[in-house]
DNA sequence: TAGTTTGTTGTAAATTTTTGCAACAAGAAA
DNA sequence: TTTCTTGTTGCAAAAATTTACAACAAACTA
């Protein structure tokens, strides 16, 4: 848990958007709950603080936060969502389809893979997350085969 | 619209599941809707032939028939998800964030970028389908900056 | 073809996520 | 501090997705 409260607030206001308690609740909570925090977890962890706040306002929070690049978009295994602090230096992840585990990849590993469809398709893709599904080493080696 | 009926149904019948007309239809309706069909799309499309074919039974239906690999799974903007054939030819999309166009990308390209994933983390990608959001060349010249 | 097994479906309810709208309140200005 | 503008929130309802369970029916066997 640390980001730098004063900087996002100021990036908000001269946005012209506002900075309010229930949306550095949230902020908080998933910089606390870690790196793939899903909304319900989200909820839990702000409703105790904060009784009165309300589901519809963790969805459209984390939505907002993940439009202002404050956050980060991340799929989980089976096309759920779930979110995590967009750092200055982007990760990816490797999840297996059978035992749902995450695995980090360094954004350096994807570098060429961006240059390339620049080069190629002069097309910019957007790499601040990126997930790929598959299965990891545990999962391969004990699914017999 | 042109998928080997006869070799899925064997496959299914094999693996001990069974082919009914609502597979079938779902199937189909897949086939014909194209690319990244939503479950509402294949529904609406089902539900006009069969009318008591259900919601519940569409959901069910595109998961099972992407666990058995024959169809993929693609994540589309927002975190939201689809689904199109998985033909024995993976290709992938590169889809433009601001004018939703999809370039097609052939397989060979991602080739290498899946043997670095398997040999330096021992992770086996899924890549019946995968898509990356960015920015196509019109979008980006038209975009100012 | 009739009988049996058990995988599947439909219904309805539970969950999850989104949205309309009136009341509220953050931030700017006076 | 008070006032004003308008971005935000909470509520409740809508929409999307999943799940429990009894009835149904696909596929196998005789």
């Amino acid at each position: 848990m640390s980001h730098n409260t004063a900087e996002i607030n100021r990036q908000l206001r001269k946005s012209g958007y506002r900075v309010t308690p229930q949306r550095q609740l949230i902020l908080d909570a998933v910089c606390q709950l870690g790196d793939h925090v899903t909304p319900e977890a989200v909820y839990d962890h702000v409703h105790r603080i904060a009784p009165t706040l309300s589901r519809a306002t963790v969805y459209r929070v984390l939505h907002f936060l993940t439009e202002q690049q404050i956050l980060a978009m991340v799929h989980i295994a089976d096309g759920r969502l779930a979110y995590e602090m967009a750092g200055p230096e982007p990760h990816h992840h490797l999840v297996c389809r059978t035992c749902d585990s995450l695995l980090e990849l360094p954004h350096s590993v994807l570098l060429s893979f961006r240059l390339a469809m620049e080069s190629q398709y002069d097309f910019e893709i957007d790499v601040s997350h990126l997930s790929f599904f598959g299965h990891c080493t545990d999962c391969r080696s004990s699914a017999g085969a």
